[in-house]
DNA sequence: CATTGTGTTGAA
DNA sequence: TCAACACAATGG
């Protein structure tokens, strides 16, 4: 979580805004909600949840109740940069992301603005393609996965010497041959350590 | 108390 | 199928 945010403001969230209103009757379907918590306490990367088989990425702010939708995504890799780019945005910097090496690749959302994020994290997205993003014949499952990011502490995971690397090379699907990520800016592996803040 | 994650439901 | 909302729990 690492909440080190300043603004305390009271999220007064109450009724909500019941989307059904043609004629809902009050048995049958449950309302919304989870029930109890599962074992599964955050297999995949944060903001990242993952449905039968696809993933989707959503992002809420810090200070309101919203959430920012990213878009789906078919790979972990898709949805974990869409995320940091989102939280880059919303924080601002030094924002908990899943990929900060490659933080720098990651699109700047021209504005502050929820479509922009939105956006930017697409474009991030983009650079995480694969296979299963192309339509062609799918098949294979998108299944298990590392479970070498074993979150304890927040502190413990900047301990991590090369768990990223482990998991990047798992999920990085750009092989030598067949299927490359195209990136925007180079393809090399050059780090331009280039401190830019669109905003901040 | 704030934040995230899951689940369900609803609409596209 | 995707998107949004709502709920529940955890962590601080």
């Amino acid at each position: 979580m690492v909440q080190s945010s300043k603004s305390h403001e009271i999220s007064s969230s109450s009724s909500q805004s019941e989307a059904g209103s043609t004629s809902l009757g009050q048995s049958q379907k449950r309302k919304a909600g989870r029930k109890k918590f599962k074992e599964t306490r955050h297999p995949i990367f944060k903001g990242v949840r993952t449905r039968k088989g696809k993933w989707v990425s959503e992002v809420r702010e810090p200070n309101k109740k919203s959430r920012i939708w990213l878009g789906t995504f078919s790979c972990p890799g898709m949805a974990a940069k869409a995320y940091d780019v989102a939280a880059l945005a919303l924080r601002g910097d030094a924002a908990f992301l899943n990929f900060p090496e490659s933080a720098h690749t990651l699109p700047h959302p021209k504005s502050l603005s929820v479509k922009d994020i939105q956006i930017a994290a697409m474009e991030a997205a983009e650079t995480f393609i694969d296979d299963k993003t192309l339509p062609d014949s799918l098949s294979s499952a998108v299944p298990a996965f590392p479970e070498n990011m074993v979150f304890e502490d927040e502190d413990e995971v900047f301990n991590m010497p090369g768990i990223l690397e482990s998991m990047a090379e798992g999920l990085m699907i750009t092989p030598p041959s067949t299927q490359k990520g195209y990136y925007p800016d180079d393809d090399d592996g050059n780090d331009y350590v280039e401190v830019i803040l669109w905003g901040d």
